[in-house]
DNA sequence: TTCCTCCAGATTGTCAACAATTAAGTTGGC
DNA sequence: GCCAACTTAATTGTTGACAATCTGGAGGAA
């Protein structure tokens, strides 16, 4: 009986290469969620009972992440949560800064009509979560800007840098979208790059990113300052 | 005979981490010199007896170049060197203008008096090479300056992502510092980042570092209208 | 006590063999 | 002759076992 049909003789092969590999997805997003903490020993053999994968899947996990800056491995010392210090997140959030930059420039240069109003719209809407105090929707909307920007810029090598500093900084991001008054401070800035890359002006709108990001900088200080960070 | 006693009962362990793995580096330096091509598949067994190694160790090696983005492997197609694509190497060298403007200003910042003296130093050896007509060594010294300038930014976060560009680009580079007159062109534009560092103005280093990879990329997209890219 | 040495458990690094997948060559039918 | 499916060789993915290394603590000498 070698006549045996396939009944899917050939899968139409989704376009994303080397993309989904559950267990190093699975382990960021654990990372990511705190469920293990910055400084965290990660052994190997509880990974893998934890994943339920083989001891060989959690290695290439673990040195992928490593390769993203969320894990730090150290030969025949094992893999910890990367622990990110102050200056090493002041660091990121700089480069974060002329990345997000150039992308603003690009944007104002690439957007079509139908995306100018749709980066209006996600401000008309950031001006009414500030205006309801709804802080969540806020920092949801705040995220949406900017990566309908990066969509429009459509940079690739600059849109895969920032998503790898932003992935490191996730806990100190979130932990700053929850300052008092934060919202109110960065709202007009946001507006400014709206407005700028509706413009179609590259300058400006990496201008006004800059000034946005810098902004985040000096949140991140004024935490620090107060032992919050 | 249990009491053999080591010489050397504790290595003071040098900074580096997890710094020197020889298949690596020596895979590495291969595709960077061009032993294997861009596009060129690579063989997993065929590298084994080419560096020695085991497979294992060899398949280690291509994760953590793809990671550094100098191969590219695809699930069970196996590795290739990296193609990078006239689109791609604008991008990286937009992502390098960049960030070596956030390095540029803030060295401007941290800037002693002794490495002040150290840059001119750099760029008097500029000025004579281009006079003599000193190509190789001009472009030596390039090197050499934007390294310093790093040094004395120690911005690590920035240094690692310039690196990994720099290295994904220096087929395009080696092309463009043959390219004539191309010397002439950039020597002022360092200078006057040097100028701008000495006199400690953060954003004037800034602008001349990104007018500078500006031109930089000009000089890319006129190589490739001629279609020797 | 305090320090060093040594040992045992735990953990990571490496290997060689096996399974799964892909790619190429070959045969057979039209 | 040409397209299709089948077969086979080459290559990659994965596994379990074994070796090397590190960590922490017990034991003994100064």
């Amino acid at each position: 009986m070698p006549a045996q049909r396939k009944a899917v003789p050939r899968q139409p092969e989704p376009p994303v290469a080397t993309g989904d590999i559950p267990a190093r997805d699975a382990l960021r997003k654990a990372i990511l969620e705190g469920v293990y903490l910055p400084g965290e020993r990660l052994v190997e053999a509880t990974l893998c009972e934890q994943f339920g994968a083989t001891r060989f899947i959690i290695r290439a996990a673990l040195a992928d992440l490593a390769a993203e800056g969320l894990v730090e491995v150290r030969r025949n010392k094992g893999a910890h949560v990367r622990k990110i210090s102050f200056d090493e997140a002041i660091e990121i959030t700089e480069v974060r800064m002329v990345l997000e930059g150039l992308v603003a420039a690009r944007a104002a240069t690439l957007v079509t009509d139908e995306q100018a109003s749709e980066l209006d719209e996600i401000a008309l809407l950031m001006r009414r979560a500030v205006a309801a105090e709804e802080f969540r929707r806020y920092s949801d909307l705040n995220q949406r800007l900017h990566r309908l920007i990066q969509t429009i810029a459509r940079h690739h090598t600059a849109d895969r840098l920032i998503e790898t500093m932003r992935a490191q900084l996730v806990r100190h991001q979130y932990t700053l979208s929850l300052l008092p008054g934060r919202p109110a401070t960065s709202l007009p800035q946001h507006e400014r790059i709206v407005e700028a890359i509706r413009a179609r002006d590259p300058e400006a709108a990496e201008a006004a990113m800059r000034a946005h990001i810098a902004s985040v900088i000096e949140a991140l200080r004024s935490l620090e300052a107060v032992g919050l960070s």
